[in-house]
DNA sequence: CGGGATCCCTTAGGATACTG
DNA sequence: CAGTATCCTAAGGGATCCCG
């Protein structure tokens, strides 16, 4: 048995032994947005050690949840079938986590697939599907993402683009997913497609 | 900010800060069951060192998760309404680990609330609902329980019981629960209940 | 410059003994 | 029974270095 396992048989300790170690899940998280390099890695995680990042992707590699694949002389990391299987997981601490969140401390960052995965979080495709298509560029310190909303579809991509609005926002990201707009500031566009964007993404109270 | 925060501002890394420490999810996991005294914990995380439980304890209470609620002179440990939403978690990483799980290992143990929790993971309601109402009583390699369905309901108790029928399983969980009911024994009662029991509790394959 | 490997130090976690 | 106290190991944190 290996040191760190819990020494039990089920489903939960297994889960917990391949993704419950420090910075696991995260990293899921950010490869759950999209295929990333070892240095996007890096730079949506701060504060992980090199050597932890490297090592975890060991990890998840061993256990068929990420594979390495090369992408013309580059190297990217996505994950595989199981891998993604543990979207509702990670959307599940989401949603519970943002419960607990308080007001963001100075030194707490954003990071786009943070920003990427709350934003599928608080979607709420029947709404959405009733409502037209609707593209938002949006500047969330320092992540700026293009959300695309279609029907009952979500898409979110890194970087700002053409849309129908543009707006920045404050760094309390929860209270504006909980329908406070007071924070946001429209760039350009019409304004009253904040509403819209109120009513496709929200917390559950 | 504490040390083993990760400097991001998102639900995901706000609960993994709460619930993400070494045996956190499987504390919590325990008190999805009922309510825990702190010696049935340790019974129950048999490879726990009993510091890191009191500690846990402490900062899972501090986070509003569980609570100690004195029972007349004893002390039991049970999850605030806020620790019960994280039952989606909990099922959804049991749903995941499962398929990860191989034979089972000579040092890995059942618990029974590992077991309870599988067979919440495992249960059909709606296969259920469209059956008698039916009490099995198994015995998992050490782990008692009591099944009682009743239309899309279940409940599952610790130890022995009166039941429509009894059995006894080997220790490859996984395979009974994925419909292979060979390493079972009926001990006493109609063998057919035991395809009445791989209807009600499947794994997804 | 991307993708790591190495070093050293700190601290969480494991084992065990002990106490109210 | 319900935890503390202690000691020790090993994982994680941080900086730096290496290599194709």
């Amino acid at each position: 048995m290996a040191a760190r396992d819990y020494g039990q048989y089920d489903g939960v300790t297994r889960a917990l032994e391949l993704v419950g170690e420090r910075w696991g899940l995260l990293i899921v998280r950010d490869l759950l947005v999209g295929p990333r390099r070892y240095g996007e890695l890096a730079a949506g995680l701060p504060r992980i050690p090199t050597n932890i990042l490297a090592t975890r992707l060991k990890e998840l590699q061993d256990a068929g949840i990420i594979r390495r694949a090369p992408r013309s002389r580059i190297i990217v990391y996505e994950l595989t079938a199981y891998g993604r299987e543990l979207e509702p997981v990670v959307l599940g601490l989401s949603t519970w986590g943002f419960k607990a969140l308080d007001e963001p401390r100075e030194e707490q960052i954003l990071t786009p697939a943070g920003m990427t995965i709350a934003l599928r979080t608080a979607f709420r495709p029947d709404a959405a599907a009733a409502l037209p298509p609707t593209s938002y560029a949006a500047g969330f310190e320092g992540a700026g993402l293009t959300i695309g909303v279609t029907g009952a579809d979500l898409t979110v991509e890194r970087g700002g683009g053409p849309a129908d609005i543009s707006f920045s926002t404050g760094p309390d990201i929860r209270a504006m997913l909980c329908g406070d707009m007071s924070g946001v500031r429209v760039l350009h566009g019409d304004e009253r497609l904040l509403d819209r964007f109120a009513q496709t993404f929200r917390l559950a109270a």
